[in-house]
DNA sequence: TCCGAAAAGCAAAGATCTTTGCTTTGGCCA
DNA sequence: TGGCCAAAGCAAAGATCTTTGCTTTTCGGA
């Protein structure tokens, strides 16, 4: 049931359906769209729900090479290649679109943090000088996030740019 | 005819309003919704046209206060402060929203770049050490864009903050 | 097993959107 | 002035969405 709801969505999403209504997404998953629409207020409400889902999967694990460098470079590309997919991509900017107010919890930013984290626990315990979680989050991951959302290209190059940027900050 | 069009969408982004379609922006405008069938693909096509227009409305000048530090503290936190704004925010998240495929060009960036270069630029002429113009783009503007995108809280320190990291790339 | 509540389905009515052909308006230039 | 053309308006038909009351199903707990 709601499993079908998802996949309905995340095939929509994935065909950049132009028109992804309540009737449409529906039809796809075989329910009744008095089922959606008392479940959800909108469109968007269900659009973020699936998109987090999504989004916060964590199947990725955090790169451990023994070296702060490497294990950045490595995990921001990792990210990188994960969200330019034209799905994940989509997923972000409906995400976003569906943003209202300021909010006060954000799955997607809570996971890169626990992520940095376990990377800058790692770097300081081998006695590395290692930048902070937020610095990381706001000149890798925020950098990142943005070419994404505003569909700018992000060339192969870019991540590893963002790291040695964040590392001369603490050299 | 297209001014009120576009004021008509402007007071309703503003408003925040839930459903904005043709036949409502066309009763707000006085015009008939036919027009807006005509020229306009979808709302979205609408949508980021009038928030480009209303994005990269050029009245801001950039500070000089002659030392970089300031320049670019100041430049930040009236960014931050133009951004946050909720119109302006939402303005930024239906921009995003519209978009369906990777984009050659994006108004936004490229005025902020012109910006940051007459910052670098100044500074330059001064003697200073200055960070790349796309280092300001990627440390100082993505994080604050991210955040606001993904309606994330901007406090008052966030701008300096982020100032202070790229500063310290260059020393 | 039976009951009851919550969730899902169904159908119909009403609202809203979207398309289309045709008419009207408003400049622009010979 | 008159005619032309593009743009805007109008109205009607059809598609799509949204709400609502009611029925049916599902799934525990008594």
């Amino acid at each position: 049931m709601l499993a079908a709801i998802y996949t309905a969505v995340g095939e929509l999403v994935g065909e950049g359906a132009d028109k992804i209504s309540f009737p449409v997404i529906a039809e796809r998953a075989g329910v009744n769209p008095t089922t959606l629409y008392r479940r959800w207020n909108d469109v968007g409400a269900l659009l973020e729900e699936v998109a987090v889902a999504a989004l916060t999967r964590d199947g990725e694990s955090v790169p451990d090479t023994g070296s702060l460098e490497q294990d950045l470079t490595e995990w921001a590309n990792i990210i990188a290649r994960d969200i330019t997919r034209p799905l994940r991509a989509r997923y972000l900017r409906a995400m976003v679109a569906a943003r209202l107010e300021i909010v006060s919890r954000c799955l997607v930013t809570e996971t890169r943090r626990e992520q940095a984290s376990e990377v800058v626990r790692r770097a300081r315990e081998r006695g590395e000088t290692a930048p902070t979680v937020s610095q990381i989050l706001d000149h890798i991951i925020a950098p990142l996030y943005h070419h994404v959302v505003f569909a700018l290209p992000v060339d192969p190059g870019y991540a590893r740019r963002l790291v040695r940027d964040v590392l001369a900050m603490v050299h």
